[in-house]
DNA sequence: GCCGTTTTCGGCCCGACTGTTTTCAGTCG
């Protein structure tokens, strides 16, 4: 039973319950509890095997009840409080939850009233018009619920952080050009940088509101409205993607960051202290009484809480806030710290340009080195280099080092493959020509945790190995991490003084976020690498930059920050 | 169902848009 699963299995309850209509704090409870152990690093198995129900209620949002509830689920694979709960309600109602603008009420009323259990039997009870003679409903709402079902029936996923930021910018610029906008900025998720996004949110500060809402909803690739008001306005993009934009006056900009950015948790226990201490907190602004006292700046309202402001990407619910209260947030990372990149590939092996053109958009960039960090040998597919390969390789980096002397330093770096046994890919005597090696898995990924973890471990008692490439081999939304003791490798990282990466691929961003904090506390750096196959893909640098921040690193924590005398020194 | 240096019981954020209403419920942010 994995924390994958037990979220899950909470966000089922959470659902049921409403349909119920039970206590509204309860259902809270279970989707506080779902959001808050997305980003929890442990295990509740592990935890639950060592310390028993009394572990579980140590954490965050477990009480005595939920933690019964988890620990049946870790022993037994089932649990009966939600088979009781689905008995006492009409079947399949999870499925119709699922289409938009469908909520608990309607899923109950056609459930339990009507039977209906199918997507095709709902197609035909709307289009029969039977619904309309509920009270309360009517044909809009039929219609509506009939647009929704075609959009279930795309089964459109999350988007990558990646694609959605290029789309996210798209629609920014187009309404710059088109309308006179004061602000304008991505929030919700994609402020905070989250791995994946469930739509793409827009704040803007407008006079023209009206002007406003109307290109946003008629731009060329809007496939459908879904709403549209004065202060908010919701379409649905041929990109298979929501996108929300809500418009604000300048004296409200803090406020509506504040509020936009979210996450929801966040923004509740925000709203709770700002309740205690007497005030109010909305979109618009910070209230004592009638009287605003804050919402032009985002500081502002954190301060007047008695917190310190908490970067966007720390904002998830979670312990951020009592950090903040005690001043305890750190000076994050920042893009503007980074000095380099340290995943490149070149035409050598799979990548598209050659390093000339790759030192020359670093330049570009202001970066002081790269490391130019092909492909092994064994990796056949991706024209892993041969020994012969490898001198010419050198030899040409020396030759473009001399040419760019005092703009740029090139890095002879290497992606080594990690074999199944936990040897590298090349012997010794290659590995220490180079200047940079990471050490990566790309083959055998169906090892069970303890071999994967044994298999990496041994990696990095060589000695010329630097830096651990993608560590999970997750592909987001496409293939599940391999399972690994994360505490033995980050003791032995710290010691061995071998970083890991933080691949900035939107597809992998791995080491995932929630393990970076853990991983500081040993005493573990990390190297932020675009994998960049072609020069573009450098851009990718914000997403790496964007995890490093999620999981609290600072500057000292980011080995792209260091000065080239300092990483020659620490690559020794 | 969870939580707490004021509380172990009584709190638990606040608002926009739509469709159906003649005052508001439902859904979503
Ligand atoms: N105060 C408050 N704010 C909310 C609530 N729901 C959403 N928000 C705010 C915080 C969210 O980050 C922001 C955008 O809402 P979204 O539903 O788009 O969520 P978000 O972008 O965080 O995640 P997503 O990737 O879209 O699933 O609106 C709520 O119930 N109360
Ligand atoms: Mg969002
Ligand atoms: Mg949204
Ligand atoms: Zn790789």
């Amino acid at each position: 039973m994995t924390n994958h699963q037990i979220i899950e299995i909470l966000n089922e309850i959470a659902e049921l319950l409403e349909v119920k209509g039970e206590n509204k704090f309860k259902i809270r409870a279970y989707q506080k509890l779902s959001r808050f152990l997305s980003s929890y690093p442990y295990e509740l198995k592990d935890i639950y095997k060592e310390k028993g129900i009394k572990g579980l209620t140590e954490i965050q949002n477990i009480g005595e009840g939920i933690a019964k509830k988890i620990a049946e689920l870790i022993d037994s694979g089932k649990l009966t409080y939600l088979e009781e709960l689905k008995k006492s309600l009409p079947e399949n109602l999870e499925m119709l939850l699922k289409i938009p603008g469908m909520g608990p009420k309607t899923a109950f009323l056609l459930g339990d009233k009507f039977k209906i259990k199918t997507i095709s039997q709902l197609e035909k009870f709307l289009l029969s018009g039977k619904l309309r003679e509920v009270k309360g409903y009517g044909p809009k709402i039929e219609e509506k619920l009939l647009k929704g079902i075609e959009l279930y029936k795309k089964g459109e996923k999350r988007k990558l952080l990646g694609e959605a930021y290029p789309i996210a910018y798209k629609i920014i610029n187009i309404l710059k050009d088109k309308v006179k906008i004061d602000y304008i900025a991505p929030v919700g998720s994609l402020r905070r940088m989250e791995d994946t996004v469930g739509d793409i949110d827009i704040l803007a500060v407008c006079d023209d509101k009206k002007k406003l809402m109307d290109t946003f909803t008629s731009l060329d690739f809007v496939d459908s409205v879904i709403a549209k008001g004065e202060k908010k306005s919701s379409v649905h993009l041929l990109e298979g993607i929501q996108a929300d934009i809500r418009v604000f006056n300048k004296d409200e900009i803090g406020a509506a960051l504040q509020y936009f950015t979210g996450n929801k948790e966040h923004n509740v226990l925000i709203r709770e202290i700002a309740v205690k201490k007497g005030f109010t907190l909305n979109e618009y602004g910070l209230y004592k009484g009638k009287k605003k006292i804050a919402g032009e700046k985002e500081e502002d309202i954190y301060k007047l809480l008695g917190l310190s402001y908490i970067p966007p990407e720390l904002r998830l619910g979670a312990d951020e806030i009592k950090l903040a209260a005690e001043n305890k947030i750190p000076q994050l990372v920042d893009l503007k710290d980074i000095k380099g990149d340290f995943h490149i590939h070149s035409n050598y092996s799979d990548g598209r340009d050659d390093i000339e053109t790759l030192a020359k958009e670093a330049i570009k960039r202001g970066y002081s080195y790269i490391a130019i960090t092909d492909h092994s040998q064994s990796l056949k597919v991706a024209h892993g280099l041969s020994i012969q390969r490898i001198k010419e390789q050198m030899q040409k980096i020396d030759k473009l080092n001399k040419k760019y002397k005092d703009k740029v330093l090139i890095l002879k770096g290497i992606e080594c493959d990690i074999l199944q046994d936990g040897t590298l890919d090349y012997s010794d005597d290659v590995l220490q020509n180079f200047d940079f090696v990471i050490g990566s898995v790309h083959t055998n990924f169906k090892m069970n945790k303890k071999e994967m973890t044994e298999r990496i471990l041994k990696a990095m008692d060589n000695k010329y190995l630097k830096s651990i490439g993608h560590i999970s081999g997750r592909m987001i939304n496409m293939r599940e991490p391999y399972e690994l003791d994360y505490g033995a490798i980050f003791d032995k990282a710290a010691k061995n003084n071998i970083a890991l990466e933080i691949n900035a691929q939107p597809e992998r961003l791995d080491i995932s976020d929630i393990y970076i904090k853990e991983a500081i506390k040993y005493g573990v750096k990390f190297t932020i690498g675009t994998d960049a196959h072609i020069f573009e893909s450098f851009d990718y640098i914000i997403y790496g930059v964007g995890k490093a921040r999620r999981g609290w690193a600072t500057k000292d924590d980011i080995i792209n920050t260091y000065s080239v005398e300092k990483i020659l020194k620490w690559m020794k």
